[in-house]
DNA sequence: CGGCCGGTTGAGTACAATCAATTCTGGTGG
DNA sequence: CCACCAGAATTGATTGTACTCAACCGGCCG
């Protein structure tokens, strides 16, 4: 099985970098944050709670008593009051059901079978007061959540639908890389209205837009959720694309 | 002087709710997270620093060496190969310079001439490392960063430029209650193509927008950057009209 | 006074949304 | 193993909306 099932269960898992420490040389992976004796400490707290595809982790508006640790299984974070806008993809080792406020803002849903660990707000805030170093791993995961937040951002702000998808693929890879998975192939577990509904393309042009990139060799699919990057250089230029013409720009070189 | 500039000078200061506690009682209102003992601690290791208007604090690439927390003035977090792009407004009380790793990932640039704190981050680690609380207020303004910039992602997964433009202005007065200044009115400190860049729309796009939002007596400026909802209900319809009429909708109530 | 900056406005165009068939796929039961 | 079904995905035709290019305005500064 090719796509990250962490074979472990020695207890809740956060995979990240240290945002003041360069000690990752550019590889892109990311590491274990928790030491072995965190997650033990963690995993007596936690329970494993299982989801069926399609099923409902929380919904907005719920009391929000637990955070969640995936363990396996890809899920999704949305909102809007129509449900559609896809906030984020939750994969293994994320974090997630925290920034809220007392409540659930946005609403988790499973897009495959989901196992996580559930973390009680309230047991985990007072073992956090006691934990420092805890505290600080956990920081170190805000930021990266912020950062991809702030991506997505960046994607949105997009024009072009080639570009937004490139880019929304280049996330993925880099995602996978950064777990450690075989590059080469990108796994896309989700179906293309959840693309759509996170990159803010119809579905309709999510589809038309894939069928263009593979119509120029851009990407290759396998089949629906696995596909290749066929060109590299043209798959470059089209990102780069995004930061060429912009607008705005009033006076910059003739 | 109207717009937040904080008398007082006791250190650096976190606006924020704790994201577990619904404390505050649906006011919108944020209070102080850091107690005055911290905020003193934090002032020793703090130096305070100032920006004229245009000016860089720090550019994407540099080595990041200290956060900051701006006392006053706004600056805007910018990236995007173009410079273009602006991923964030930064008010007095926001933590910035965080979220990086090793090296500041976007630029920032001052909008109006802004005084902040500086701190470094080789003193800021450690002191983090021996105060739990102060670390739980990070997280605490961590998330509220992180609920910020999902509304962002959220505002440009909008198509059309009056729900996007409104959802902004929403953004900027409920920012403004938040610090507990008059509502009424609404104070706009960036230009016009900072808001392009920001809520993802052509210069021209933003100034025909608010042209028809006035022509239509939903808003009305006082100058360029005061202006007031002169029609709530309108207001409110524009808003709410993003989340009727969406795509992807394959199945919904027939 | 002239230039520049921030902003407004107009005409034409490009791009994705929409509506609406149609095809493909994977799963189910005979 | 195949026929069938429902949901997912593709494709076509048309329309809407914001971008682009470009002219133009008004204030401010030297």
């Amino acid at each position: 099985m090719a796509f990250a099932e962490p074979s472990d269960r020695k207890g809740p898992s956060i995979l990240g970098v240290d945002p003041w420490v360069s000690d990752t040389r550019k590889t892109g992976k990311k590491r274990e944050l928790l030491s072995e004796a965190e997650r033990s400490r963690l995993a007596v707290i936690a329970s494993i709670v299982r989801f069926k595809k399609g099923e409902d982790i929380y919904r907005a508006g719920d009391r929000a008593d637990a955070i969640f640790n995936i363990i396996s299984g890809v899920a999704k974070s949305y909102s809007g009051k129509g449900g559609d806008r896809i906030v984020a993809f939750l994969f293994p080792n994320d974090l997630f059901g925290l920034s809220e406020e007392g409540r659930y803002t946005n609403a988790a849903r499973a897009l495959t079978p989901v196992t996580a660990y559930r973390l009680p707000v309230s047991v985990l805030r007072s073992r956090l007061s006691r934990d420092a170093l805890l505290e600080y791993h956990v920081i170190c995961k805000l930021c990266e959540e912020l950062r991809q937040s702030q991506r997505h951002a960046f994607l949105l702000g997009e024009r072009r639908a080639d570009v937004r998808l490139a880019t929304f693929l280049q996330m993925l890879e880099q995602l996978q890389v950064a777990k450690g998975d075989t590059a080469g192939e990108i796994y896309v577990p989700m179906d293309r209205s959840d693309i759509g509904e996170y990159v803010g393309l119809s579905l309709a042009a999510v589809s038309r837009t894939f069928g263009s990139l593979v119509r120029h060799n851009v990407i290759k699919f396998r089949d629906r959720r696995w596909l290749k990057i066929t060109d590299r250089a043209a798959f470059d230029r089209i990102l780069a694309d995004g930061a060429g013409r912009r607008t705005v720009r009033r006076g910059r070189n003739p």
